[in-house]
DNA sequence: ATTTAAATCTTTACATCGTAAAGATACGGG
DNA sequence: CCCGTATCTTTACGATGTAAAGATTTAAAT
């Protein structure tokens, strides 16, 4: 528990600094403060990217759940309303935190395509490592598909997310040997690469709310949610509905 | 907008009946009084049952994040804190609540297979019975799938969501045409089903969140969701992997 | 170089939420 | 008829998001 009275005052003397005459500036070590300086200046000096740090180690400890503005300030040791000058307000925060995770989403689903060969192989290694990065990083996984407070109209998360779905995509379509088009899709196409999203999207979910554990508890004895995951794309395969 | 200062005092002129004097009990209608009585006694009568319909009320006006204890107090037209002697806490109500979606939810899905004959439509309609439960309540659907404050060591939820799943495991056997055990499943069963699960969750999530809209506008000029996810789940069959 | 505007951060304040505790009221068993 | 108990209200507290005003540093303009 350890509940703290009022705001977390402890981290930062803000009273000490707060009378601090003016004649006390020229001890700054450099004009340009870089971090770990020992000092704790007025300005941060990139305090856009440590709020974002921040915030994904509070997601990551305290889950969904404890990610909240004044949570994320108080790791970085600011003040509570320091952040809104950088993200305008909750949405905004989470947002650029949920654009990150679609680049590091992304990067892993393009390495997972990248190690693999054979077209049948390189969907099921996406596959696997789709579910290994939510289980990797659920309180991520869930800010990025669960989150009711993101705006799609951000231009970073726009394009992230964008991205990441253009990987998708592309990955369905080299998986049935054809290309993709930017521009308009086949009923097939369009079939294919939702069956393949959903399946893998529903099962994530799924697993990682717990639900699925009333299949796997009835399962052959040892059977873990990877060995589920596999018998379920092989039957479902990613071959074309036209032999 | 319309922010109302304080708590909503205007439903109910709480301060004309709370210096009432003790003799005015007499013009109760009757002992034990009914709801649209005119009067507003200070027992309720049944709150239990009034809480979860000011609940459901809440959830499909405002959506999942306006579902808060003190808007569905302030719907019932009693107190903030009374929903705490009948259910606890916010968890509680949650999970009441989600347990009749559940109970819904299961209702919809049974009268979906008993529509249909053969087992491929069978599973189609089903399939299609899912989605639309979930596209005509978001909300409840979103409280019972999507929720982090529930409570399924409650026997209410737990029954309930235990007895809708059971429904679906059911149904996929009755599709592949073999009787599904409770106690224990074969891979390919289990398979089986997390893979009818996890694709139309899925496709429900991704629906409902708006993330399938990109696929769609790319479509053939009038695909509709449901024409996407006739064609989704056609091109994955029920049928069994071992032919 | 000095003054001034802008950017950055803190403090203070407020409405809302969940929850706990204490007080008021009505019901039901003795 | 009376008193214990269940039901409901009031009051209170800490937490959160957000707005507004004050403090401080940087950057620009003259």
């Amino acid at each position: 528990m350890a509940r703290l009275s009022r705001e977390n005052k402890a981290s930062r003397p803000a009273t000490a600094r707060a009378r601090r005459p003016a004649k006390a500036v020229a001890e700054r070590p450099t004009r340009r403060r870089r971090k770990s300086s020992g000092d704790t200046p007025y300005h941060h000096g990139d305090l856009h990217e440590a709020l974002l740090k921040a915030a994904e180690q509070v997601l990551e400890r305290d889950g969904l759940p404890g990610l909240t503005l004044r949570a994320v300030a108080r790791e970085a040791g600011v003040s509570h309303a320091a952040p809104t000058h950088h993200f305008g307000d909750l949405t905004g925060l989470l947002s650029e935190l949920a654009a990150i995770g679609f680049r590091q989403f992304g990067a892993a689903m393009a390495a997972a395509r990248a190690s693999a060969t054979t077209p049948p192989e390189r969907g099921m290694a996406s596959a696997k490592a789709y579910v290994a990065y939510a289980q990797a990083h659920p309180g991520m996984y869930g800010l990025m598909f669960r989150s009711e407070r993101l705006d799609y109209s951000r231009p970073s998360l726009h394009e992230a997310s964008e991205a990441s779905f253009a990987g998708l995509a592309r990955g369905v379509g080299a998986s049935r040997q054809e290309q993709i088009s930017e521009e308009s899709l086949s009923l097939d196409q369009a079939a294919a690469i939702a069956r393949a999203w959903s399946l893998v999207h529903g099962f994530t979910m799924l697993l990682l709310e717990g639900r699925l554990s009333k299949i796997l508890n009835r399962s052959p004895e040892g059977t873990s949610a990877e060995m589920l995951l596999d018998a379920m794309v092989r039957s479902t395969g990613g071959r074309p509905p036209r032999p």
